[in-house]
DNA sequence: AGCATTACCCGCACGC
DNA sequence: TGCGTGCGGGTAATGC
């Protein structure tokens, strides 16, 4: 379920309740299981289930796409769900998702099962979380990052602004969807290199970014396909998955292209690709 | 040489 | 049945 907004609804879910669960804050491990080994990044699987055990759930995070678990002194958990997985509570007897990878049971009688159908997900069990997510750039609605700052960060690349985005060192958080829908917002091609925005489309950039996921927010993030329930940003979505039907803005179809090896959906006539000279460094 | 950028690839399930 | 597709990103390969 993976973008900033999904991984903040899963992390409000854990700590705040919903989907018809409760708060799973202050739960208290009573067994750990690892159906499937690779899942746990570090340390050993057996270290992961022997440190978890007997642990008190303290608070759930998230930094850009990463859930985090404060386990108090028996470490930091770091999961990616990646493209597939999905955090569920189940409740005492409620039988596991089918491709749960690893299951923390409680000893009131609730679970936490990963279900990651495409194994892609992983998790770790650390003391210190900057070994994890120490590399990611800024988070997208960190006050620091001022329009001003978010144009001299484009300016220091000349790639195409999409993969840019979805670089999670340069920002966290921003994945397929939400780059298409923001760059829509935006007025702004897909393939412009970043060096060629302007300051006042990098503002207008900065602003969209934030009103989309605003909106995913919103919306308790975007579920698409059989695998995911709840959210309803799909409904929302003004370009993404919608090749050949109509910009909402000014009719022209929809067009999809793949852009750094990922399906890209834009408006060919509210989003012109304007290249500058790379030798005028940029204008 | 050393960086920035691009391509490949990792399970699985679904629609056409 | 077979093929294309996918809310991601580590790593190898290539480009500048």
């Amino acid at each position: 379920m993976p973008e900033l907004p999904e991984v903040e609804t899963i992390a409000r879910f854990l700590r705040e309740g919903g989907r018809g669960k409760t708060s799973i804050v202050g739960a208290v491990v009573a067994e750990v299981q690892v159906l499937w080994p690779q899942v746990v990044a570090r340390p050993s699987p057996r270290a992961f289930a022997a440190q978890l055990q007997g642990a008190r759930l303290r608070g759930v995070g998230r930094r850009g796409k990463f859930l985090l678990l404060d386990w108090g002194a028996s470490g930091w958990q770091a999961v990616h769900l990646r493209m597939s997985g999905d955090l569920a509570v189940l409740q005492p007897g409620e039988v596991p998702p089918r491709h749960t990878r690893w299951l923390l049971r409680f000893v009131d009688g609730r679970a936490l099962a990963f279900d990651n159908p495409r194994k892609f997900g992983r998790t770790w069990l650390v003391d210190d979380l900057g070994e994890v997510v120490g590399h990611l750039g800024p988070e997208p609605f960190d006050e620091h990052l001022t329009p001003q700052h978010f144009y001299a960060r484009l300016q220091r690349h000349r790639r195409q602004i999409k993969p840019l985005l979805m670089t999670q060192t340069f920002l966290a958080g921003l994945g397929n969807i939400y780059t298409d829908e923001a760059l829509f917002r935006a007025a702004i091609h897909p393939q412009t290199p970043a060096r060629c925005l302007n300051a006042t489309q990098a503002e207008r950039l900065l602003a969209a970014i934030r009103a989309v996921l605003r909106e995913g927010l919103a919306a308790n993030g975007a579920s698409i396909d059989w695998m995911y329930r709840g959210g309803g940003f799909q409904n929302a979505f003004r370009v993404y998955h919608r090749q050949g039907e109509p910009c909402p803005r000014c009719g022209t179809s929809i067009r999809r292209i793949i852009v750094g090896q990922r399906s890209t959906h834009f408006c060919p006539h509210c989003q012109v690709l304007v290249t500058c000279n790379p030798s005028l460094d940029g204008g």
